[in-house]
Order: structure tokens, then sequence, then C-alpha cells
DNA sequence: TGACGATGTGTGAACGTGCACACACTAGCG
DNA sequence: CGCTAGTGTGTGCACGTTCACACATCGTCA
């Protein structure tokens, strides 16, 4: 560590004081906005602060008062995978919104290798935010161990299996997946195969057991691809490799938009119409699911509430006012269009 | 404001020091490891550690350090951009990569609303960063204003017009422009158009600038389509005025990688081939460029280069390195792919 | 022997707030 | 007049560190 020069000296209450010929204490009760302040006081103390340009110290603050009015949003995804995946942006405007509401700050985090993991968990326990939103954890990740020893306020979105005290927001995979090709079927195709991916994560695992559950004694395990990522790349790479297996193939459940993009590139090479030849539906309604031609039919996934709610649960948690982990399920319509 | 309980109590340095038998001086000594310890005195106080579970408070030590060994990473965006601009999750991993090195953290602060800038400048001036990489200004952004006034140290990723007293790192946009440009006209183009983006920003102002220089005399003002934003539902339709003011255009620089996607897609649904009825260049070489098909012809934007070098820019303001306000231009090749 | 450097340790004073408490003044009321 | 409630203000301490300084011990060398 090289050495770091201090920084410009910042005015302190205790200039204001000087200046404003009050004591800290009125200063402090005016800034807190609790107890008495008298009209005078008040204005001699607004005019100090303008002309010393007092800003008050959130560490100083922080210290005292053993919080600090910050709310970590922790990301840990492959560097590829959060720039593909469209739920994460929306997911952290959507628990940005509800915190800016309480005013409280959110610190986004991102996890991208182990010592960022080291690095973020010291962040973490340091005291530097109240709680934490964590995105796309997997099982047994070490974020998880240090939340939890250090009994951090926290909402997870998604739940790797080994979550279970914990609270967490998502959705219901296995219903959504088996809602979606309930409906492709009642089309009328009869070879359906799915692309699936990350089947270490809860998401993954559970739209595959929903796909199976509404194939039922139609399921054929040869016509499942399994996949690491929910990429473009990785969907299309899969549909050529579910085309080149079994070439009947007459409809496809993508478990996400991203890989049902990649998908319909892949089958227009082929030579396959969608949805005439082959009928295709993908998972999130993002901004994927518009962009393709034809527009795909999906599930809508609220990226931006499962944000929200999350954020909620953690400042309910802050406050108290939740002592017991809770799960909480978002509703997830179904999205007709154009691809199936 | 409802009232918040305080949180658990956390062991303290005054614990361990209790536990180890030693006192807060050694403890401090060995934690910063600058200082004189003694092999005993080291095991003893690592076992206290681990006992009572002592994590250093990183509030305390802010305070009396007066910095916090975190830099912000402020987005000022409306929504919808954030989520289509891949250039932006990668600029924000890159300075995420190089504040790692030197393990500083960072942290990621978004505006998409009036009420957020207010809360990210009091978040700025109240020491919780000690300098700040700002992504996408706009002209007379409130931020810029606070960053100056408080003398926070910062870096820029592009540079809005009133910005001559702040460091930042960028690309040449004119010289860039104008060379694609030219490889376009190189393929035997005649009516040359452009899609141009932002011009409130020198990105997009400095583009159309490029496009205008590459052309010389054959500039002409009627094939100039400008939009709002940088994304791929604009790119559509202004490829589609465009093709509707000015039926015979056989080139298009569109002035990012999105817009060229859009264009594409109007483009096909107009029945023109690409590159053969027309040619098409992007800018970027985002994940867009190569998900086309055919895939775009672009220029490369290192934009995981920017983030870091912007960064790196913050980081010696810290120190105390660099003192007066540098531009960084990094090189920006042209990538010649299949749409032109 | 005494001075001196190297090694190791303890202590008090910050850092800039918020909060509890003590205190001062006024008005109203019996 | 004494008591109380309401209003307004000042002061000391705590929050959990780091840092400068004082001090202690030991070996070495003039």
């Amino acid at each position: 560590m090289t050495t770091v020069p201090p920084r410009r000296k910042r005015a302190t209450v205790h200039d204001v004081a000087r200046e404003a010929g009050v004591s800290r204490g009125t200063i402090s009760r005016l800034m807190t906005g609790e107890g008495y302040v008298s009209a005078e006081a008040r204005t001699a103390i607004e005019a100090a602060i303008r002309k010393v340009g007092y800003v008050p110290s959130t560490t100083a603050r922080n210290l005292v008062r053993q919080r600090t009015s910050a709310v970590g949003f922790v990301v840990h995804e492959p560097h590829s995978l959060l720039l593909e995946d469209p739920n994460i942006g929306e997911i952290l405007l959507g628990a940005n919104e509800a915190l800016s509401e309480v005013d409280y700050q959110m610190v986004c985090l991102v996890i991208g290798s182990a010592r960022d993991s080291d690095r973020v968990a010291r962040y973490l326990r340091g005291g530097f935010v109240d709680g934490a939103v964590v995105v796309s954890a997997r099982a047994h990740d070490p974020i998880t161990a240090v939340m939890r020893a250090a009994q951090i306020p926290a909402a997870f979105v998604g739940h790797p299996p080994d979550l279970e005290d914990q609270s967490w927001v998502g959705i219901d995979n296995v219903a959504s997946a088996r809602d979606i090709t309930t409906r492709l079927l009642a089309t009328g195709r009869r070879r359906v195969g799915m692309i699936a991916a990350a089947l270490d994560r809860d998401s993954g695992a559970d739209r595959l057991a929903g796909f199976t559950a509404a194939l039922g004694d139609r399921f054929d395990p040869d016509l499942v691809e399994p996949v690491e990522l929910y990429s473009y790349s990785a969907g299309a790479a899969a549909m050529a490799a579910l085309l080149h297996r079994a070439p009947d193939v007459d409809g496809v459940f993508a478990a996400s938009d991203a890989l049902a993009a990649g998908a319909l590139d892949a089958l227009r090479r082929a030579g396959r119409r969608v949805p005439e030849d082959v009928g295709l539906v993908g998972f999130d309604d993002s901004a994927w699911a518009r962009r393709c031609t034809p527009q795909l039919s999906t599930v809508r996934q609220p990226a931006a509430d499962l944000g929200a709610a999350a954020a909620r649960s953690v400042l309910a948690q802050i406050r108290g006012e939740q002592t017991s982990p809770a799960a909480i399920l978002l509703e997830t319509p179904v999205v007709w269009r154009d691809s199936a």
C-alpha cells in the first residue's frame, strides 16, 4: 500500500457553531429535525452553513448511530452473464427505487473473482451497509456463509438449496415452466424439446422440472439440451445440437429469452420457419422477446418487482419488523406472441 | 423516518485486547502491518480475534483516517438506456477490476430521477467515497457541479463541453467516425446516410462531425437521421424514416451497434439486402455486432479499458500524484466484418 | 560503563458526530 | 409566590479506531 495524503480539511460542526454563535447541540437538533430550535438560531445556523460550506460527515454520524442507511446490492455473476442477462439490470433498478423511497442508499457490489468475494465479504462485515440484497447466489456460495455469520439483514433474489434460514423472493419456476410448456403443447406440437441452463441453480433446475411435469409420459430426455449459461450464443449452439440429434423436433422451450433468441437464429440458419415448422417459447419477457422476429412467446418475469420486494424485505429486517425468514413468490403471467 | 433499533453488539478492539492480554495499540499494529509485533503477541491476538469474532469497524477507521478506500461509480442514464447500452456494463467491470487491484471498493450509484441526483450528491459529499468515476454525464449536469464544489477526485468517461477543468478518458469520436465512414465509402457506396444519436453529448456530436468530415462535399444533410437514444428501437425507426425519405440510400453509418441492429431489422423488413443493397456499419463492437446476421462492421470501443483508465486516474488524484486535469484518449481500431 | 539502535509495548488524544442530561427562561395557574 | 409544562440551549460522553509519543528491554560497541 502506498501512502495516501489526507483529504482537504472539511468544515465541521464546530466551525458552524463558532460562526453562528451557538453550540454544537443546537446545530445537531436543526440537522436531525428533532427538538426545539428558535427562529433566530435557525437562520443564523443556515447562514453559517452556507458560509463555511458545511457538509455533515456521514462517517462520523454512522459511527455514533451504528448504522449507515445504506444497503448493499451484491451481484455474483461471471462477467459475460452480467452483460447478457437483462434481468439483473431491472432487478437493480427496482431495488434502487424501493430504497430511494425511504432515503436509503444502494451500494452495488460486483463479485467477479475469488478475490472480489473476499473484498466484498470484508465490506459487508465492516459495517458499511445495514443489509444486503443478493442476486444470483449459487449453492454453497461463500457470501451466503458470511451473511449468516455476521447476521446481516439480507434478502436473496432466487434461492439456492442451502438457504432455508434466509429470506428470499422469487417466482414459481416449476409452475411457470409447466404453464408455458402446456400452452406450447396446446398448439399441437408432438416432439417438444428444451434448452435448459444453469442446472446448479434453483431457477434452472425448477424450469426443467416444470417442463418435465407438463410433458408427463411424453417426456423424452433426449430432447433436453443442457447448457451452462443463459446466453445468446449458448442458445444458438444448443439449438444446433438439438436439431442435429432430433431433426423432427417441432417445439422448443428455451429457459430464457436470450437462449431463445440464439435458438431462433440457429433455426433460421437450419432453414426452419418459426412458428410454422417449430414453435419456440422463451422465459423472462425481457427486451429480447420483443426484439426478435417473430416476437417471442414467453413468461413474464417481474424483475423490477423482484428487486423492490427484496429491498423491502431487507428494510423490514433492519427495522426489526421481520424477524423470521420469509419467502415471497411473485406472479408470472404467460405472454403469448408470435413465435409459437 | 421510523425509528430503527441499533444493530447487535459487535466485538471491538477492546474485547480482543482483554482476551489476548495486550493493548489496543499492539492489535492496531498487527492489523495495519506497521510496527513491531512479537510472535507470542501475534498468535495470542489471532486466537482472540477468532474467539470473539472481531471484525474491524470500517466506519471508525474511516473517521480517524479521513478516507474510505472506496470510489463511487456514478451512472447517470435514463433507465432504458442503462439496460440497452452494453458499454456501461463493460466500463463498470473494467473500473472494478482496476480498483480491486489496489484493494479499493467500487460503489455503484445509479441516478434515475432528480431525487436520485440529490441523494447521490449528498452521498458523494458525505465522505463516503474518496473519489468517483462518472459515466455519461450530460452537459450542465448538477453532479458535475457537486464534484467541482466538493473537490472530489473524479474522472469522467466521455466529456460534456462544460468539463474543461476535470479529468476524463474517452476515445477520439471524430477520428473514429471519420475512419469507418471512409472505409464504408471505399466499398463504392454513393448515397451514404447516418443515424446520429445523443447530439447533446460529445460522443453523439463528434461522431456526426467525423461522418461529415469523411464525406466532404458529398455530404447531404437530408441523409442524417437524428434520434434521442442509442437504442435498438430508435435505430429501427430511424432507418425506416431514412428509407422513406431517401429510398436510394446505399450506405448507412449508425452511431452505435444497437442502432445498427435496429436498422438492420428495418432494412430486412423493407426488403433490402445487407451488404449487397445497403452497406451498414455500427459503432462500439459490442455483443450486438457479433449477434447480428450478417455480423456488423464497426469501430471497436475499448469499454473495459476506458473504465480501468478512469479508475486509475481517480486513484492517482487521490494519492496526490495527478494534480492538474488530464485527458486520455484510447485507440479505436476499425473491425471489418460482413455488414458492409 | 554509558550511549545507542533495534525491537516491542502501553497510553492518551484525536476524528466529527448524536444523544442524554442539566439548566435557563417564560407563561399559566392555583 | 411556588409549581409545572413548554421552549430553547449548552456540555460531557460515547462511538471504535489510528497515530504519535513515551517507555521498557536487550544487545552491541566505543
